[in-house]
DNA sequence: GCAGGTCGTTGACTAGAGTCAATAAATCTT
DNA sequence: AAGATTTATTGACTCTAGTCAACGACCTGC
């Protein structure tokens, strides 16, 4: 499934009903409070994406997912998933690993946020993807560590 | 399988090869930085408790999990789990499940992180698990929180 | 080129959590 | 019950991120 930039391929108040595999491009997964997008996530090439809250709830999504470029992605939908989990046992480990895998993504930013400083996250960022900080604007950089623009950029200007 | 208030199920440096399912009492998720403990959960009956980390990824365990009074727990090791895996299909789905179930806590955790300020967690756990403050030393429930005892006894002292 | 945006930086100030210290209250111990 | 220890509160001060505003750099389209 091709998708153009900027496209948002789940908005706020809509049932997540897919988990998306990314094979070209990346998204953002953020939700926008009084106007103000807080980026929870960026994804990249390989990466799982959908709200797997509203996708296991069956609760509306508070957030949207958008695309930052033109990206190919492969959908799986819920009913086609449930219905695959009961007629091939093995599908089961396949929703078993992607589950695993989502809980270890979150557990880790978990982390970043209850035991790290701002200036913390952005160095182990930085080490870890710096490639995101020359493709992405800074000020949603600053969003997903969970500062504003204008704090990133004094952390920045530490040395 | 019995436990006595205080006992350590899971110690800092061990790998976490069990699930447990509480039947009884309750336990605290914390790791020891530089002698201050963190908290990063409390689990109570009908809580699965595990450092779900550390047992999917096989690392040593960087967090204790310690009763808060005498309980019984379920284990589930993973050898066994594993081998059930593999013989009885019907398991994937309960691994599943455990998995979603985990992120669901973990999610929810990390939005109180990224988008409440102290104040407002602690009136969301109030609101909440009332009962929790009764039974756990307020340094422990400020710790849950990511404050300081001061700050939650400060914010407990705002009307 | 120029006008209008957006984005990033910088400054002055505010607000809230951390730190350190003193004290009060609650809870073990014996 | 008395003393000792732990836990909770309060005060004074510091530090860091937020807020608001100004400004410059860089775009874009006309």
């Amino acid at each position: 499934m091709n998708v153009t930039n900027k496209a948002q391929i789940l908005r706020q108040g809509e049932h997540c009903n897919f988990i998306a595999f990314i094979h070209e491009g990346s998204f953002r997964f953020y939700y926008d409070k009084d106007g103000e997008e807080k980026i929870i996530a960026f994804n990249f090439e390989g990466d799982f994406i959908t709200n797997y809250r509203s996708f296991l709830t069956g609760k509306p999504s508070d957030h949207f997912i958008e695309a930052m470029q033109d990206a190919v992605i492969y959908k799986i939908n819920l009913q086609e998933l449930n219905s695959l989990y009961d007629k091939h046992k093995n599908i089961e480990r396949l929703g078993r690993l992607i589950a695993e895998n989502l809980y270890l993504m979150v557990a880790s930013r978990l982390d970043s946020f209850m035991f790290q400083t701002p200036e913390e996250r952005y160095k182990a960022l930085i080490e870890r993807n710096s490639r995101l900080l020359q493709e992405v604007p800074q000020y949603m950089v600053a969003s997903y560590l969970g500062v504003k623009p204008e704090t990133l950029s004094r952390i920045r200007a530490r040395k």
